[in-house]
DNA sequence: AGCACATCCTTCGAGTCTCGAAGCATCGCT
DNA sequence: AGCGATGCTTCGAGACTCGAAGGATGTGCT
């Protein structure tokens, strides 16, 4: 069966690209958790709010409060009240913040176990991907 | 760039995976670390050591005495002395170890967002995270 | 306006996970 | 026998996860 193989491989994969970025998550005294709500908050859109965020995350409100603190005592992240629903707390990377992001994502690309793919089957794998992700929607 | 989106969905993927799976692991006491443990100690094969668990799951041995120390408790796994390495621990699954792995792995192929492929198209997918996982071996 | 209810977030406590440092037992080698 | 290497465990500290409970704000209803 195929889909074991798959779900096995795709596994592995995120558990040796988490084993490889790990030593630069040391460095700025992140971990996986709180790097991957890093990566989240993409500067180029609208400053999430801390209920879209653990949507994201798929974690609970007293998760995505802990790990936002965790942003904000590393100076990464500033948590700010939205004007416009006062209950609301919307979150924005500092400039140190988009920095470590940046260099997330860059590194992430270079150390990924995908980068082994040459761009016609990074393409059709992108493709079918996007194909799991959207009709799997929820 | 496709290698981002890759990356980007891939991890999407697994975090509803695990989200979806979440319910069965609690109904049994276990998490995502301990499930995935379980999951890769294979029945039909020997029973594989402490060392190598740890080299399966890309942690180290206070982490995976831990770990192992919670699927003993919740009565899954026995531990016992290799007779041929008296400093080595072999892992065997109880009888109720091995009908909750089973349990495990077959909700986990029904949940799994993969699971929305037709055969053609996993069998393509299988096809490239294979040559990934192969092709970055490590 | 006032009240009930829902929503967003935080706090708290308990259990779980992760890792470096240190220590114990055993193995392989000389 | 002695010595370094290996496999595992213990310990302590920090990080993560979640349910229960509570405070603040928005929404709808009368």
């Amino acid at each position: 069966m195929d889909l074991l193989a798959v779900v096995a491989a795709a596994h592995e994969i995120s558990m040796r690209a988490e084993d490889r970025i790990g030593p630069l998550l040391a460095l700025h005294r992140l971990t996986p958790p709180t790097a991957h709500a890093l990566w989240s908050i993409d500067p180029s859109e609208p400053p999430p709010s801390m209920k879209l965020m653990a949507d994201r995350l798929y974690c609970n409100a007293p998760n995505l409060t802990f790990l936002v603190n965790q942003l904000v005592d590393r100076g990464l992240v500033t948590r700010a009240t939205d004007p416009s629903d006062r209950r609301s707390r919307v979150l924005t990377l500092t400039s140190r913040g988009r920095e470590v992001r940046e260099e997330l994502v860059s590194t992430m690309l270079q150390v990924t176990p995908f980068a082994v793919l040459d761009p016609s089957e990074l393409s059709q794998l992108a493709a079918l991907l996007t194909r799991v992700t959207d009709a799997s929607a929820g």
